[in-house]
RNA sequence: GUCCCCGUCGUCUAGAGGCCUAGGACGCUGGCCUUUCAAGCCGGCAACACGGGUUCGAAUCCCGUCGGGGACACCA
């Protein structure tokens, strides 16, 4: 079996869009499942919007998700450079070759000029085409030019069998000459990536839908090169709820670390997207070793999908809950300093803090502001909560539990035998007593079960917030 | 406009001719549990785009229509 070598090839030109992400994740799943090489490649011909910024965001992006790569910046490889504007000898070098041998050649012609072009065959109703139309000029090489492929004139098609779509055709006469080099001598995409598909021994190239309608082109050009093609695989887009392609205008869920930002775990954010257009049987859940170990281009869906907030908020609490406590504690750390903790984010604690909230909060976000309480001196007090429950009633029972609670130790079953008297001796029911010590404690009317509250804070705490309640 | 791809509940999907009275999940919704809010458990609503074929039999195969998306740069 020959080597599985398949690559994430990403223009610097942004943060890294989710549907990169997703593109990246396949192709790194199905690396790990045949134990395959998963290569990195910065794509960074667009001088114009290329930046050093947005090439350390992806890594940031890749390595947030856990997406580690063989081959590529930082860690390097014997197939580099892994960046292509470390290469561009190279592609000149291809070029000259397929224009030695007849498959390219110099153009001179203005962007202007074939704007015309275009123009004047839409007038005459007949279908433009590049056919002929710089092929027979000869330029030396100092005349700026760009250099163009040599379509075939002949009638026919290139095909090629998609791992996920079935053979797909296009006729020749539906391709135009593109430009492989640009006046400037630097490759545009569909040449570049070509030549490193080849050179970096590319076994797969697995991208999305959109990219289709190039893949003729490179198709001619492994011909004319006398190199053998990858497989393709074409994935499915992804959509925005408004049905258009998920772009990072109009889009701002098309931001991978925005998502960081809204407190959704990695992992969740893994299982979400990979559920965009893949399935295994029913399941909805995966380990990433499941993943791995089930993932395949068979059940690669042929169709969009649409962005669905609500699964990724359900499958975020899913980890939150499912997930190691002590991972998920790390990963509130930073939310709970943004929210405010001033105390010590003790590791024990924290893990307690992660098991009373994960049934509770669907983000990172939503834990910390629940949490945040345990890890501050004094409560800050929400004004309607307040009102609502500590009343003069409620202040009378809270007066009483806490009497009661001052006198025991803080086991479960002593904190519930205080709010059983005290509700029975009142005649009232036990929301009536455990609301006040809630709102006292932690300035809010959502909390853990009243024990758990209170262990949470410790006795110390607790009994002094009890006691800075009562005093108004 | 031209070319390419696609078309199962609102959304993500299972489904490779009989196992489909079409299954699961999110969401919505009824109930149980309950000291708050959740979580959990049980139940409900909800789809094969349409029209022709092929076949004893079609969500599954073929054709057409309609619909959706994508690509049409010296961007990637």
């Amino acid at each position: 079996m020959s080597t599985v070598r398949v690559r994430f090839a990403p223009s610097p030109t942004g943060y890294l869009h989710i549907g990169g992400a997703r593109t990246a994740l396949f192709n790194w799943l199905h690396a790990r499942n045949l134990k395959g090489q998963f290569i990195l490649r910065v794509e960074d011909t667009d001088q114009s919007r290329s930046t050093p910024e947005s090439v350390e965001a992806i890594l940031e992006g890749l390595r947030w998700l856990g997406l580690n790569w063989d081959e590529g910046p930082e860690v390097g490889g014997e197939y580099g450079p892994y960046f292509q504007m470390r290469k561009l000898e190279r592609y000149r070098e291809v070029a000259e070759t397929l224009i030695a041998s007849g498959h390219a050649y110099r153009c001179s012609c203005t962007k202007e000029e074939l704007e015309e072009r275009r123009l004047l065959a839409e007038k005459q109703k007949r279908l433009y085409r590049y056919e002929g139309l710089c092929r027979n000029k000869t330029l030396s090489r100092d005349t700026p030019h760009v250099v163009r492929f040599k379509v075939p004139q002949e009638a026919g098609s290139v095909c090629f069998l998609d791992e996920v779509l079935g053979r797909i055709c296009k006729q020749y006469s539906d391709i135009e000459d593109f430009i492989l080099l640009r006046n400037d001598g630097i490759p545009l995409y569909n040449f570049g990536c070509v030549v490193d598909d080849h050179d970096m021994a590319i076994s797969l190239v697995g991208r999305g839908q959109e990219h289709i309608n190039s893949t003729f082109g490179q198709m001619l050009l492994f011909e004319a090169l006398g190199w053998q093609a990858p497989k393709f695989a074409h994935f499915p887009l992804i959509l925005g709820q408004d049905r258009e392609k998920l772009s990072k205008r109009l889009h701002p869920e098309a931001d991978l670390m925005q998502h960081r930002k809204n407190g959704i775990l990695p992992h969740a954010l893994l299982n979400f997207i990979v559920r965009l257009g893949w399935s295994h049987q029913n399941d909805e859940t995966f380990s990433l070793q499941q993943m791995i170990e089930y993932f395949g281009f068979n059940h690669v869906g042929k169709t969009s999908g649409v962005w669905n907030p609500d699964k990724l908020l359900w499958l975020n609490q899913y980890w939150m809950k499912n997930l190691p406590p002590s991972e998920v504690a790390a990963a509130l750390i930073p939310f709970l300093k943004e929210a405010g903790a001033t105390e010590i984010l003790e590791p024990a604690k924290l893990e307690k803090t992660v098991l009373a909230l994960r049934e509770r909060s669907k983000t990172l976000v939503e834990m910390a502001r629940l949490g945040v309480c345990y890890f501050q001196k004094g409560v800050t007090m929400d004004a309607a909560a307040k009102a609502k429950h500590l009343g003069a009633e409620g202040l009378a029972l809270l007066r009483e539990v806490r009497e009661r609670l001052a006198a025991t130790d803080f086991s479960p079953a002593n904190i519930e035998a205080a709010i059983r008297e005290v509700a029975q001796t009142h005649q009232v029911g036990l929301g009536k007593v455990a609301q006040p010590i809630r709102v006292a404690v932690t300035g809010q009317t959502i909390s853990p079960g009243i024990s758990e509250t209170l262990d949470l804070l410790g006795r110390e705490e607790a009994l002094a917030r009890m006691q800075t309640a009562l005093k108004g």
